[in-house]
DNA sequence: CGTGAAAAATGTTTCGG
DNA sequence: CCGAAACATTTTTCACG
């Protein structure tokens, strides 16, 4: 799985890749009648993009209301010192906490945005504590609750 | 594709729902040695868990960069007005919008975050003026760019 | 509810254009 | 690089414990 920064990409790929953003399991039948492709050529383009990692990866999506976790929180986090280890081992620390569903490290004042997902306010609470008062050098940090997740995991728009 | 509030999840529907987060496209027979389960249960819970919208949809996901798409960005959206009707349009507006990834109506000063998938500034410099200029109801905006997404679309902890 | 073996559908490989 | 046919795998169905 190779990351080549630009790989060529036909009006075919894309239409491709358009389908399997909204469903990956359809049969590679049915994505070839779609775009005017036999099943044999869907499946070899897929092959391509899935080495040369224009696809990423082949996933289900869970909803977390109905798991138990209905909860969407977003972090703020101005970190107190840049220097490049500390900011790792910031990273480090979030990676690895599996309640972070995603993380982003921006410009501007808020270094750092994390979205959660949580069972309820004491989970949030509770790691707020061992990410950022305990963990260290976060100077301070913001919290916004999700009222409505309007749109999620949305496709690449191609 | 039912949305019940609840759905009974014994040990091993979860550990099924860990192994398509991660890869849906694994035989069924491979989900299945890795659980001590076989085949058919295996299909016979996914397909209750598909119908029952505990799994919402399967995807393909796809690198941003390698399609041209690099720029992540993060908005922040502060409404003039909060009067229901012109939330919706609001969020008509962005759900529309397929530049934006993922959209949050939140509580706090900050009415929506919004996430960004663009080609360049440009595009998203353009993008604000039809959803935040032009659109109305937008008192101010905040923009933060993702130098680093450290984590996208992990899975739902379990 | 899980198991195991047939049946149907899907995915893969081969080969000729 | 595409497409048609042969091939291998997977998914599904069904009878049974």
């Amino acid at each position: 799985m190779k990351k080549p920064q630009t790989v060529a990409l036909d009006a075919l790929d894309l239409k491709i890749l358009r389908a399997v953003q909204e469903d990956n399991l359809a049969p590679q039948r049915v994505i070839g009648e779609s775009i005017g492709l036999s099943p044999p050529a869907v499946a070899r383009r897929l092959q391509n993009l899935r080495e040369s990692g224009v696809i990423r990866k082949d996933v289900s999506v869970v909803d977390g209301h109905a798991v138990g976790r209905p909860l969407t929180i977003i972090a703020h986090v101005t970190t107190e010192n840049e220097r490049l280890e500390l900011l790792d081992a910031m990273k480090e620390r979030f990676l690895r906490c599996p309640q972070i569903q995603q993380c982003y490290y921006v410009t501007g004042d808020m270094d750092f945005i994390l979205i959660f997902n949580v069972r309820d306010m004491a989970e949030y609470t509770e790691l707020t504590r061992a990410l950022f008062f305990e963990g260290g050098n976060v100077k301070s940090f913001r919290t916004c609750v999700s009222m409505q997740n309007i749109k999620t995991d949305g496709p690449v728009p191609l």
